[in-house]
DNA sequence: AGCATAAATAATAA
DNA sequence: TTATTATTTATGCT
């Protein structure tokens, strides 16, 4: 397990939920297609400002299908309805992922985990390797120190350098979730070693963050309005993406002027606007044009970090689960750090209305974020079930490598830096595609889980908190040193379980429920609608990443666990096209098997088969399943240039990390299917 | 309700088109039919085209390949069972599209759009054409405007001609829900409103927007805002970002305007709008391509703001309940004029009972409206909420045009020739399943309803008693010209409410109350049971012409409106099978929600899937259920030939009035099946 | 609580 | 590129 899956995009919605409004930041979105649709998701990204402020939004916008994210964890914690501080907190993080990252390491605020890294990091990217400059770096680290605020944290994301940098530039790393979207994007491997994988140059995005923020703030301070409209207009001109990043982010300032300012009910619906996901969506996709991609990603970056250093702390709380995080968990927290948000990242979300659009949702991110090292990176290589390789993560870390980048790399902990753990990092592939893996730190991940706790934590009332258990779990799974997470997840998933008793009357299903901003929603009988919205997402994404399809999952349940667990109950489990009591039910259940599962894989795939119970294969070619991000960035590039030439296809298949055949078929599937369609309706819809 | 998200994705499509994306444009269908059946829509496709009158056709079909349009052209006349002729003209219908329509753009605004459309305007109909006299149509017209029963108010749509005509011909719209149901012929009268959905050309919206516009800044800057724009411009540099930011923004807008205006009940309304994400996201998909973007831009807005506009007033009475509405809101409606109407109403009938099938029926229509040019046909589209086209209708206007048909035919009124009624047709498909239609004159159905009268009126303490206001509300605004349907039906609303007190002592549910003659009847306690099995009556009908299932209804219901409203709730209403006094609890909830689902689906679609569950509409096609017949005749196709080819499953398709592909996918599936089914035989023996 | 199967879509064949 | 098949997912209905 180690693989950490980390998606999550949303990190955003949570917030919603605990606060009453919501504060969506998110987007996400689907896409569809016609007929087939593709959803798209977008996801959006706060932004946040990064730094400096505190806090943060959160998107949530949901997107069509399903993208409801959730940031799950931090979720978990935040969900709590009521508070938000906190709670936002845990969503910003939700997107981070970035892998890794280590967190920021700097000093921080907070609980230490900043401290570190204050000094600057520098943070590669691939594409264009771009560095923050140290003052950027700089800036960022302050920022986030500084306040964390109460809703939307960010995190830093220490990169090393790739590349030249020298050590010092930190470099905040997040992920957006855009990145993964990109097609093209590096991917993990990133040359440096170093994970991440910035679609984007680091510097630019640095930059703007700085810019950016301070704006973003600014006015949203100042009050707003109307002037949308010319704002709009205005911005257009440029580039795509990162006005889909704006958007986003305008959302949540909206939302956090609402708060402010408005009144409660008020409040609900600048969550609910937030929620919008379409905005998101559009900067989705037009990420995915090459172009575009950089600037996307910058926006996007932006605002993982803060999430995620949001989350950090957050998340980890949230992770413990039943026991009530600490805020102050921060300690832990730090180490754990990168790994934390992984898992994290589900919790999330609110939102996603039905169970259907949610399946499209899609997907989480993944980042890694590698370090570089010279000197030592390890990383592992991580495929998929389908024996695709995602990609490899490293891990990593010592904090020195940070510095040096990758230099000195390895060398561990060693100097304190705390981090050390390394966390687990997640894979992505391009696409977002989880890929990772955990990594190490389990230790600190179990350490920082479960109980890091605290009591007091987050106290949520309901029952669950745990929802985050299961991530915590999960990370500490993938961390290959440790783990033993079960434990944490099992406590999860008894909280989960515990809670209980679900008056629903007519048992909406969770996607309904969650969708629906009214109540303070996201919970419903104590149970962490978000939670599970969040797991539900990251539960598809990780199933996805292990090549495995429901009915597998279904079928080893089965065999397994008990009685039954069909096709259909997993298919419903991640829609959310069930009652909240079952979802309550079947969570856990389904953590525990997607965990122990990611160890086998782990371990290799065939041996993910046998656990699954699979037979070896066949003649024809396992159907590949892309993950959500993977079809996000091939539509993107199918809208781009629907008949890419062989070269294109060779590259797009590398950025995705998926077979070159299978992108070249998926081509002319799409090519197919949109003739097929175009002629439907249009009317209809869409 | 007020907010108006406007998204409908339509339009934006429509630009789009050019774009890659796609724009699907299908059709759908469903069915239901109790057990089985199927019911099963014609599509239609709009277009816009127009030309000439005649007919057209349209299509449908989607596939690639062939054609598979069901426009039932030929076939589609067979397969009737019941009525064919006319029938068959509805289905004829379908594709209408011709789209377009301006609406009612003339000049006259409130009131007088109907005026207008006097002139004549020609429907065209595909396979048969119809035409619908000018008595028709003036009994539509006079349908409408008069009284509007409480249930179902049928909606009219002015229709602009396309090309030649000039301003004036105002289509009626409507339909019935019923016809498609029933098989059999055309209903009753069902008066049942439909809604429209236009598709129109970009200016017009435009046009709209400017008008729009204006308001909802207004709105939002009072309210807040803010800044937002400012800094996201800052931000943004691009262009599409912005795009979407704007579009976001706007929801905010809404909201606040809402919030702002309405009271707290609206305000969630609103929020919910906001969410909606469809627009949005049209916006986003749009906006990737660069050249649409912009466009796609404008199109959403003006949805937007014409909803709001609209909604404004009407809604907001809608939605106020309580507050007895204002009549006059006319004026704010009448602008909004093309807009409103959409949500119709729909009247009619009755029909299917269980919930379950319901769900598959589905069903509502939503016209659109065309007028054509040239000659003039105007027929309408109608589709369901699921966006899948139910069938078209041809209006008819001016009986000139119809000329064009079957020769003179129609004479109609000319000049003043309202319209009249058009006359519901039935489409029925093969199977026998309903398609159809009904027509016209909504006289009937408001006569049909209850006693629109009533002193009584609004006023009513509760909450409810308006529910029907709502509707009227709609209507008024739909009507350019006329209408003020709305006393009658808020009266009708308030009988209902206003009563109260209930003795019942063992309660007695109300369908034994009304079915005992004993009573005089209906009245129970005061409270006027024909009115409450009547409303149900019309809830069922306008339920399913929405295409939304008991499940859907209950689950938003118990999001939005409080605690419980399950599906059996649902059902039971529906079935009378509940006392008087939980009835008359009940039916002023129903009747709010129901009218906002309504405005909602005026909106498209999916923002009434949004409203209803949340998300963004979805991909996924709805799954078609066959009907037995139409079952034996598949396998009796599939006995003979295992692959037909492309020509002959288009055939078969028009046989049995299903969609091309839909056929398409059974014979694959049908050979998969026997496939799997024969291997198991052999392994397992058998 | 699922089954059966419609729909969607990756893989193949032609 | 088009037509089909093979797999998966989703959903109506019970």
């Amino acid at each position: 397990m180690l693989p950490s899956p980390l998606m999550n995009r949303r990190c955003f919605f949570q917030p919603l939920d605990s606060c009453p409004l919501k504060f969506p930041t998110r987007d996400e979105q689907v896409i569809v297609m016609p007929g087939q649709e593709t959803i798209r998701v977008l996801e959006v990204e706060v932004d946040a400002s990064l730094p400096a402020l505190g806090s943060i939004g959160n998107p949530e916008p949901q997107g069509e299908d399903s993208p409801r994210a959730e940031p799950a964890e931090g979720s978990d914690q935040d969900t709590n309805p009521t508070n938000p501080s906190s709670t936002r907190i845990a969503e910003a993080a939700v997107e981070v992922l970035a892998p890794v990252v280590q967190m920021v390491a700097s000093s921080a605020p907070n609980s230490m985990a900043l401290s570190q890294s204050q000094s600057p990091v520098p943070i590669t990217v691939q594409a264009s390797p771009q560095i923050l400059t140290p003052d950027a770096l700089t800036a960022l680290i302050s920022g986030l120190v500084a306040p964390p605020g109460s809703v939307g944290q960010p995190l830093l994301i220490p990169l090393s350098v790739a590349g030249s940098v020298g050590g010092q530039g930190a470099g905040c790393v997040h992920l957006p979730d855009g990145l993964r979207r990109d097609p093209l994007g590096p991917h993990r491997g990133d040359p440096a070693g170093s994970v991440l994988k910035l679609p984007f140059g680091g510097l630019q995005a640095a930059t703007l963050l700085n810019t950016v923020q301070p704006q973003l703030h600014t006015a949203a301070q100042t009050v707003f309005q109307p002037q949308l409209h010319t704002a709009a207009q205005t911005i257009l001109q440029p580039q795509m993406v990162q006005t889909a990043a704006q958007t986003v982010l305008q959302p949540q300032m909206v939302q956090t002027a609402a708060q402010t300012i408005l009144q409660p009910q008020m409040v609900q619906t600048a969550a609910q606007t937030v929620l919008q996901p379409q905005v998101v969506q559009t900067a989705a996709q037009t990420v995915l044009q090459p172009q575009m991609v950089q600037a996307a990603v910058q926006t996007v970056l932006q605002p993982q970090m803060v999430q995620t250093a949001a989350q950090t702390p957050a998340a980890s709380a949230a992770s413990a689960v039943d026991r009530a995080p600490e805020p102050n968990s921060s300690v832990a927290t730090l180490q754990t750090a990168g790994l934390s948000f992984n898992p994290a990242i589900f919790s999330v979300a609110p939102l996603g209305e039905q169970p259907q659009f949610i399946s499209s949702l899609t997907t989480t991110p993944i980042f890694t974020s590698t370090v570089s090292g010279v000197a030592g990176l390890a990383s592992q290589i991580i495929t998929n079930a389908q024996g695709q390789v995602i990609g490899a993560f490293p891990l990593l870390v010592n904090p020195l490598s940070l510095t040096g980048g990758p230099a000195a790399a390895p060398t561990p902990p060693a100097q304190g830096l705390q981090v050390q753990n390394v966390t687990p990092q997640l894979v992505l592939n391009a696409q977002g595609q989880i890929i990772s893996i955990g990594n190490g730190v389990a230790t600190t991940m179990a350490s920082a889980f479960p109980k890091p706790t605290v009591p007091a934590a987050p106290a949520k009332s309901h029952a669950q908190g745990p929802g985050v258990a299961g991530l915590a779990g999960v990370a500490v799974t993938q961390s290959a040193v440790v783990i033993a997470p079960q434990p944490s997840a099992v406590k999860t998933v008894s909280c989960l379980s515990s809670p209980v008793s679900l008056n629903l009357v007519d048992s909406p299903t969770v996607g309904q429920l969650v969708s629906k901003p009214q109540h303070a929603a996201t919970e419903e009988d104590g149970i962490n609608l978000e939670e599970i919205r969040e797991f539900a997402k990251g539960f598809k994404i990780r199933r996805l990443s292990l090549g495995l399809t429901q009915t597998q999952v279904g079928q080893a349940l089965t065999a397994t666990q008990g009685p039954a667990y069909s096709q259909s109950a997993i298919c419903r489990f991640e829609k959310l096209d069930i009652t909240p009591k079952s979802a309550q039910k079947l969570k856990p259940v389904l953590e525990r098997w997607l965990v122990e599962a990611e160890l086998w894989n782990q371990k290799g795939q065939q041996n993910l088969m046998e656990f699954v119970g699979g037979e070896p294969s066949k003649k024809r070619k396992r159907r590949t399943s892309f993950t959500p991000q993977a079809i996000e960035a091939l539509n993107a590039c199918f809208e781009k240039n629907a008949l890419p030439t062989g070269q294109e296809i060779t590259e797009i298949a590398k950025e995705l990390s998926y077979d070159r055949e299978v992108v070249r078929v998926w081509f002319c599937n799409r090519r197919q299917t949109l003739k097929n369609t175009s002629k439907l309706n249009v009317f209809t819809v869409q």
